[in-house]
DNA sequence: CGCCGTCTTGACTCGCCTCAACCTCGGTGG
DNA sequence: CCACCGAGGTTGAGGCGAGTCAAGACGGCG
C-alpha cells in the first residue's frame, strides 16, 4: 500500500487527531479495495469516512492498553501492529500482528468491554477509528460488513488454533520455522534476495512468538544464516530460501 | 440439565435422526434459556425447533471431521464435545470442550466452507442441527442471536488465548493444573468430597490438552493425589482442594 | 476367562532454559 | 568528531524438566 501521507510524516501532530485537512486527503479508493468495504458505494465510503478519526502512531506506541475499557474499533491504513498480552508476572506474548486493511480492536462485535490484549505499532501506522456506538450501524447499514468481519474473526480463530497445535506438538526449531513463515506470507516483502519481513522484528519479538527464549532464537537464526536459509541484520529478518524453512517446519505431510 | 430423552436411550436409533416424534417431544423451554435464543418468544422457538434435526451421538463417535465440507451447524442439548485438531503426522490436540446449551459447528458464520476441527461426543450427546442455510435466516430474523453467538466466539478466542500464553510461559506442571480447572469450572459437578469433572476423561486426554504426555499427566496426578489435592479413578477426575490447584497453577498475581 | 484400554512407575536421555560474558551497531551529547 | 551508552545480538557452559523407552498392574467388557 502507497499512501500519500508523506506531510504528515513531518507534521508536528505525532501521535494525535490530525483534523479534518486530512481526512479530506483520504481518498475514498483507500476503503474501496478492503474486504469489510468491497460492496460499499462511494456515498457510503465517503459518510464512513467522514465520522472516522485518522490517528498516527509512532513505532512502540500503544494504541489502545489491555485491560482498557473498549470505546473504539479500528482500522489499520498503513503499517504493522503487533497484538500482545501480558501475563500477570510481566511476560509478553505476541498473539498476532496485524497488516493493513485490516480492522482490529473489535472488542465491540465479539460482546467484550474491555480490550483483551495491547496493541503496539511495530512500525509508523496510520490508523482510522470509530466510536464502538458505530459498530451496531455498520453492520446494520452496510451489506456485507457483518460477513467480512466475521470472515476476519474466523481466520484468526484459525490462526490461533494453528498456533496451539504447534507449541502443542512441535519443538521450538519447527515452530521458529513457521512463524517465519507465517510472518513473509502475511507480512512479506520481495527483495532481490528473498523475502523481507517488512517491518522491525527483533530476536526477542520472535521468541514472544514461539514461546521460547531469545537465546534459543539467536542460536536457530545464526545456524540458519550458516546454512543460507535466511540473512537478518539487526531488528531484520529476511528468509532467502522459503522451501528449506518449509522442510524444516516439519510439514511432513 | 435433565432432559427427558430416556426412551432414546434405550432405543434403537443410535447415533441416527430421531424423527418427528422426538420432535415434538422436545419442550419449547429447552431452547428459551439459552444465550442464542432468550430473546425469542414461543412462536419462534417453535418455528426453530421444527426446522431442526435432532440427533443422538454415543460416546466416542464425531458429529463432523476435521476438513469436512461444513453443510450445517449445531446445537448441544446434552452431554459433551471435545473438539480435536489432528495434525498431518497423526498426533491430536483438544482445541475444547463444548458443554450443553453451546452452539458449535459455525464455520458458516465464521465464512469457513470445511470444518477446521473434529467434534467428538465425550459421552452420550444429544444434539441439534440445522442446515447452513439457515444461518443467515437465523441472523437476520432472530433479534439478538448474532450478538449472542460471537458473544459465544469472543469467549472462544479468549480461552484460546488464554491457552498460547500458558503454553508459551508456564511449566507442564501449571499447565496441567489450569486445565483442569477450566474443566470444573465449564463441566463441573459438585459431589460430596469436591467437585468432579462432569465426563469421561483420560489422562492422555488431558496431555492432548496440555501438549505433554500422558506419562506425565499421569505422574503429575499421582502426586497431587497424595497430597489430596484430586482424586482420580479410571478416565475420572475429581478435584477435592480447588484452591490447591489454583496455587500450583501460577496465579502469581 | 482373556483381552484391551487405561494407568503407573522407574531409568535414562536430551532439548532447551538459565546464567554469564562479551560483541556490535546506531544514536547522542560534549 | 569522538566517546559513551544502551538496545540488540552472539556464544559457551551447565543443569534440569519433561520426553522417551520399557515393563507391568489394574479393571472392565465381551
Amino acid at each position: 500500500m502507497n499512501l500519500n501521507y508523506g506531510k504528515l510524516k513531518k507534521g508536528s501532530l505525532r501521535c494525535n487527531n490530525l483534523g479534518l485537512d486530512v481526512l479530506k486527503n483520504l481518498d475514498e479508493s483507500l476503503l474501496t479495495n478492503l474486504p469489510p468495504f468491497k460492496n460499499l458505494n462511494t456515498v457510503q465510503i465517503r459518510e464512513i469516512l467522514d465520522i472516522a478519526t485518522p490517528v498516527r502512531i509512532d513505532l512502540g506506541k500503544a494504541v489502545f492498553d489491555q485491560g482498557e475499557v473498549a470505546q473504539k474499533f479500528f482500522l489499520l491504513l498503513d503499517g504493522h501492529i503487533r497484538v500482545i498480552k501480558t501475563t500477570p508476572d510481566g511476560e509478553q506474548v505476541i498473539a498476532l500482528h496485524i497488516t493493513s486493511g485490516q480492522l482490529f480492536g473489535i472488542a465491540a462485535g465479539l460482546g467484550k468491554t474491555t480490550y483483551p490484549a495491547t496493541a503496539i505499532a511495530a512500525d509508523e501506522c496510520l490508523v482510522l477509528s470509530w466510536s464502538n456506538t458505530q459498530w451496531t450501524k455498520f453492520i446494520a447499514a452496510y451489506p456485507g460488513f457483518s460477513t467480512e468481519v466475521y470472515k476476519i474473526v474466523g481466520e484468526r480463530l484459525d490462526e490461533m488454533n494453528n498456533r496451539i497445535v504447534e507449541m502443542a506438538t512441535q519443538q521450538v526449531e519447527q515452530r521458529v520455522a513457521c512463524v517465519l513463515l507465517r510472518l513473509i506470507t502475511q507480512a512479506g516483502k520481495k527483495v532481490p534476495d528473498g523475502v523481507e519481513i517488512d517491518f522491525p522484528i527483533t530476536r526477542q519479538n520472535i521468541s514472544e512468538m514461539t514461546g521460547t527464549t531469545l537465546h534459543t532464537v539467536s542460536r536457530l537464526l545464526s545456524a540458519w544464516e550458516k546454512s543460507g536459509i535466511v540473512a537478518s541484520k539487526r531488528s531484520k529478518v529476511t528468509v532467502t530460501q522459503p522451501h528449506k524453512l518449509v522442510l524444516l517446519s516439519g510439514a511432513s505431510a
